[in-house]
DNA sequence: ATAAACCGTGTACTATAGTACACGGTCAAG
DNA sequence: CTTGACCGTGTACTATAGTACACGGTTTAT
């Protein structure tokens, strides 16, 4: 039994799939970086139709959304990678996810605790601004280049 | 009246003051970096000797200081270069200062949000690792995957 | 006085994370 | 049955943030 990709695409036999141009406009991202990712297996090996044009879930766009939120935050490809490790069951990935996760749990919350000393200097900066608009002279970076 | 260098250096008639390599070595960044600051302005031109070395001051050690603290936050060297505006009294660079501080305020408030639950995660992911060292299936981040 | 250890300048090279493009195949509409 | 909009592959190019190195001058210790 057959169907035609027009058909599939329409009525999802296989589910709801997309072809890359619609599956990069959904993620945001351009075309050419899904297949970057794929090269870099952040995105597995997707199926293809019979002419080989790669098809996406819905599911795919969720773990590009999870890419692009954890790169955002400054996690590295190969840092996420290794994350996604955990997602795709892969044993070697996860053999020091233990040590791999610690570490970068202790990075975030020092992370955390200087953003929240960078909020604190831009407020700062920003109520120094005259008017609301302009200033030459502040501060409040100085104390932050001391300590 | 005229010091040597050395004399310079080791009474500090010119306050305390660094060569280059040393200076580096203060601020945990390769010698070739600073040259690379002082390229695109996050530096500027420092003092030299007579035969044309740099020499650098304890503030130049803070200033690199803060450069780094902020790129590991996430600011991009052209970003701390604006913000030395500030430091600098650049009135070019301070031009549109608070709508540039009020952008990255809300960047990192919202920073700080995504931060906080990727602590969670990775927190939550630790703690399903068995016998606190591994695990093939880990349901968190399929949830931060959602959403 | 001479070698080791610096320094300056300029240029080239690297890694990361894409982005663009040329060339050729596919497919659906007119 | 051809045209336009896709797609795949491969390769090249870009920006950012460094890093390395060669060549020649300077300084310092021996």
């Amino acid at each position: 039994m057959y169907y035609s990709t027009r058909f599939i695409l329409l009525y999802g036999v296989n589910n709801l799939s997309y072809r890359i141009s619609e599956f990069a406009d959904k993620c945001r991202v351009n075309k050419e970086t899904i297949r970057y990712y794929e090269r870099k297996n952040l995105l597995q090996e997707p199926s293809r139709t019979n002419s080989g044009y790669r098809t996406y879930s819905e599911d795919d766009v969720k773990r590009v959304g999870f890419i692009k939120r954890m790169q955002e935050l400054g996690f590295s490809l190969n840092e996420i990678y290794k994350l996604l490790g955990v997602v795709d069951k892969d044993e070697i990935r996860c053999q020091d996810m233990f040590e791999f996760v610690s570490k970068k749990e202790e990075e975030v919350k020092k992370q955390i605790e200087d953003l929240k000393r960078i909020e604190r200097m831009l407020k700062d900066l920003k109520k120094r601004c005259p008017d609301e608009k302009e200033l030459h002279e502040c501060p409040i970076i100085e104390a932050l280049i001391e300590d």
